[in-house]
This record gives C-alpha cells, structure tokens and sequence, in this order.
DNA sequence: TTGAAAGCGCTAACAA
DNA sequence: TTGTTAGCGCTTTCAA
C-alpha cells in the first residue's frame, strides 16, 4: 500500500499539496492537481485513516452501545443511527454489553482513547455513575433508557403516557382485571410504565393487585412465557395485561396459547411494535415506537454535540398499535 | 488526557521506558516499574490506540459485513464473534451493507487504509470479486453463505444435506404434495437447499413441480406471507411447505392460519431456529444452525488467519427440531 | 537496565 | 500556489 510520499514523488510535488488534494484545500492549480490525481491512481493510493486521525485526533467512530443483540428492538434504532452517521463519513462501533461491566470499561476507554469519538448508550444497564463522568470531557447521547434530571442529552418517547393509553384501551374494551408484566423497576423505563398502567387504573377506580404485577429478571420470550404462566396461577386470573416489551408481550400469548385452549381469551398489550409482532396469532395489539427514527435522531444529536453545539432533549411521538390481541 | 511523554517526566524516566512497563517489556527494574506506574495512577493515563495503532499499523478491529440487522439469524453469530474477539483484544465494527454495493465500498477502504485487520462476511449478496481481490492482501473470513472452490476460508453448515433431511421428515409424515419458497437462487444457500429439497423427492419419486416452488424478493415475514399466500391460490394447494428461512416459514404460517381456518392443516418447516421459532402457534419445525458456535468459528478462523496460519474450511454440524407445525 | 532518536502517515502553520 | 517542517502518541532499534 503506497502512502503520502509515494504519491507526492511520483507526482512531483510536496506531500504538503498531496494532502491539499486529498481534503479538496482550494488553493491547488488545476494542473498540479490532475498530476496528483494521476499518481493517486496509479498506485492505487488510499489515504491511511490511522495517520489521518492521529493528527486530526478524530476516529470518525461512534460508540454505539446496547445490552443485547437479541432484542429486534434495537436493531431497527441502529438501522437509523447507521444511515445518519454514515452519511457523514462516520461508522458504527456496536457492542454489545450483555450488561457485563468489564465490557463496559472497555468500551469506555475506548473513547478515552480517542478510538470513538462519541457514545450512543442504548443500555438500561449501563453504569450511569461512570457514564456522567465520562460524558464530562467527550460527547454522550442517550437513546430510549435516559436518567431523569439527569446531564446528558437524550431522545425517547413518553413511556408513562404510552402505558396509560395502553392500559386505558384495555379497561375501555371491558377488562377490570389487568395484569402488568414488568421488568426489573431499576429501570426508568419500567417504572414510567408502571406509573402509566396505575395512572390508568386508579382513572377508572380499579385497584391495583399486586399479585396482578409480576417482574422479570430479563426481557427474552422465555421470561414473557414464565411470567404469564405465574399470572394464570392465581387464584383470581386476570383477563387482560399489559407487558413492556413486545418480547415479554409475546411470550405471554404463548403461554395463554399453551395453557388456555378453552378458556375465555385473555387479551395482551405488548410495547415496541417489532416486526414479529404482526406474525404471532393472535397479532399483537402494541404502542408502536418510531425506532428508526430515534435511531436518526440520536445520531444526529451526537453529530451536532461532537461540533460542540448545545442539544436539546428530544420525546418522539408514539403510538398505540390495535391488533387482534386486544379483539377478543 | 495525559500522554507518554508526561508520564514519562513524572515518573523521571524516558518515553522508552513508559512504553515497556506499558508492554510488559521484562527488561524494566521493578523500582522503576513501580515508578511509573504509580506515575500512571496519578495522571490517570490511558494510552491513546490512535499513536499505538499508526506505530503498529493495526487497529484492532475486525470488520463483520451483515445484510441487515433485521434477521434475527445474525444476531446470534455475532455474539459469538464478538465474545471470541474481545478475549483476544479485538472489537468489531459492525456494518450493514443492506445490500448497497457503495456501503461496500467504504467498508473495503476501511480495510485497505487499515482501520480493520480483518474481515468476516456474512452478506450473500456482497461482490465476491472484489472481496476476493481484498483478500488476496488481507485476511478475510466468510461466514454461512460462501463460494464454492473459492479461495477464502469458509466456515457453513451443509445446506443441501440439512434442506434433504427436512424435505424426507415432511415426506415420511405421509405428504407427498409439498412447496419450496425459497430466496433468489443467485444465492449459493438457496441454491443448495433446493438441490436437497429436490434430492429428497427424486428420492421418493415425488414429481418436482415448478408451481410449488416460489422465489422470494427477500427475507423478511411480509415475503413469506406472500408466497405462501401465492401458493395457497395453486389449484392443488401442496400439504407440506419448506421455506428456507424461519422469517419466511413464520410469515407462511401466519399466511396459512390467516386463510386456512376451516382447511386441513399445511405441514411447515424453517431454517436458522431463531428463537421466535418457538414462539409460533404452531411452535416451528426447523433445521438449528450452530449460529453462536458459527460465530466463534468464524472469528477464530480470522485471528489465525491474522497471525499468518492457513486456516481450513469448517463445516458445521446440524440438527432437524421437529416441533408443532409438522405434528399435525 | 535505561535513554536518545527515528519513524509510522498524515495535516497545517509558516515561509517562500 | 507550493514546499518545508514540526508534530500527533506511540514503539523499537541502537547505543550506552
């Protein structure tokens, strides 16, 4: 692989006016140019980012960080956060913590070490502690899970309002008896959803059972199975329920599926809108988040924070998704 | 940030011997080791990736090409490329070509300007002649789809063997009529889990009939919706459908429960066993690829080749799970 | 066991 | 308009 002097030999000229070609500097004479466009081609010269971002001190990287891989949630988010960055000559680095925080010190250093030039965190889990300090001295957005209050910029959607539409649809349809799949409150997301599923409850003057609330310890469809499974057992079965997640959602229907063949139908509201939630049977009814376009606006914000412009928090609209699942 | 030089000064000693206590050079007294590091403690230093990767012409990235995020599929293999990496002090940057031939472009030069050390590939529809070309000078891995006689190492799974198995199951269970919606046979996959599919048939004299074999634009559920939708208007609807994604088999299941209330019911079998296969009603039949197992392969199969080991073409092992959808 | 110095490939300040 | 040169932060050779 040629480098800069190469060029500039083979060009006749300094490696002071390879590099001004090289970034488009307007002060290079037509004539002078071509010749260098020349060598370039010929050796089939490639700048090296390496050289490149030592002096500039830039990586042109952004963290993008997120518990899982598993959850389609996330993919669709990323999908925008590519697209916007990449149009700005930036690329992803994606890692996944699975909420292992030595992962995390990794992932941070590498931000220390000008080896990212800014973080997008997507992950509930992340140490917030450390994830403030950092943000201190390198740019820092928060997509979807964000801190209350909190200094870094973030973009979400209402969770407490999208719960209490949710569950407000539930109780409109005629289900007194609403069960509330939760993950674990450490989460914002899950208490904001849980504020909104009790909002809703305590509207219409029903009470809110605690052996109607049941906390996962994760979010995969086995926890939605597990869970629903605990719900049926009580003595008094609830005949609706509201999960947070459109994975836990269906987990749910599976097991109202397995366990139910002749009961009444119990109807299900799950949260995200992924693409498999129009597949199951019944299709799910869900408060539809616009991933992507978190996932654009994300971006956009660290790109803007990176030029050292102040950013605004931003909450996106959702929208609540009726399917067959809330349909009897 | 602190850098080496500043370091140095404090603990009183020279950059040389920053950097070898840095490296674990064995050559460092331990008084002066001490000294440093202790130098190293109060500044807080990390050393910057960006001077140690020009000086070393590495990055410490691996570059893994994906199609898309959106199957769930390449979500496990890249968990196991990233835990097999990340031991070894590699990251990797993660990169959806969504089939854009100038996405491609970028990734390449990020190889070539040396910003990743290697690459896996597990886009299908990538251009194999200019990967081909990159790997002549760099290390290059292809994970699940690969060429046949091509010289970059592959680790896969045996399509037609696995395709065969599959179509025998449905035909044991007594269907004699059954479909194939496959992808687009420019596709080495596709191809092969044809030849398997139209290898079990011959083998039982079963007539291939071209009506009951549907080409899908692509993998998502709304394609196997659709062509089961299309196979479901033949005037001899087929028993037995294999589709060689579970994305397609679950929409052809969603397309089957939509239209086929009252009908007999159409035995179907997938490919990948994402773990929404099981969440299906009816649970789905599919052939399990080792997916994380493929992705620890693949990685493994990189760093060697990184550190200049010819490294073989692996083929993994795997495994029919009949569930629901073809027990009637 | 340690230090001085060269150099990885690039950009930019300054000089011409 | 172009060239010279310093330097980004690190590793490593060579010499002491």
């Amino acid at each position: 692989m040629a480098n800069i002097h190469q060029i500039a030999e083979r060009a006749g000229v300094s490696v002071a006016t390879v590099s001004r070609v090289l970034n488009n500097a307007p002060t290079v004479s037509p004539k002078t140019r071509s010749k260098v466009e020349s060598a370039i081609k010929e050796l089939n010269y490639q700048p090296s980012m390496l050289g490149r971002n030592l002096r500039n001190s830039e990586s042109r990287l952004i963290l993008v960080l997120l518990p899982t891989f598993s959850n389609p949630f996330y993919s669709e988010i990323i999908n925008g956060i590519q697209d916007t960055v990449i149009a700005k000559g930036y690329n992803i680095l994606l890692c996944e913590t699975d909420s292992r925080p030595e992962r995390e010190n990794i992932y941070f250093n590498m931000v220390k070490n000008k080896l990212a030039d800014g973080v997008i965190s997507m992950d509930p889990t992340i140490n917030m502690k450390k994830l403030k300090e950092l943000a201190e001295s390198h740019p820092v957005i928060l997509c979807s899970e964000y801190e209350e209050g909190g200094c870094i910029p973030y973009v979400t959607v209402d969770s407490e309002l999208a719960a209490y539409q949710a569950v407000k649809h539930l109780i409109q349809l005629g289900n007194e008896k609403i069960a509330l799949i939760n993950s674990d409150e450490k989460f914002l997301y899950a208490r904001q959803r849980r504020a909104g599923f009790e909002r809703a409850l305590k509207e219409f003057s029903l009470p809110i059972r605690e052996e109607w609330i049941y906390h996962t310890k994760g979010l995969d469809f086995q926890h939605g199975v597990h869970a629903m499974r605990m719900l049926l057992q009580q003595e008094e079965k609830p005949t609706a329920v509201f999960a947070v997640s459109d994975t836990l959602a269906i987990g749910a229907l599976k097991a109202i599926n397995m366990e139910l063949r002749a009961m009444e139908p119990i109807a299900v509201v799950g949260f995200d809108n992924i693409s498999f939630s129009s597949m199951t049977n019944p299709t799910l009814t869900t408060v539809s988040q616009p991933m992507y376009n978190m996932g654009c606006t994300a971006a956009d914000m660290l790109l803007n924070s990176m030029k050292g412009e102040r950013v605004e928090n931003i909450v996106l609209d959702h929208e609540l998704i009726i399917r067959e699942s809330t349909m009897g």
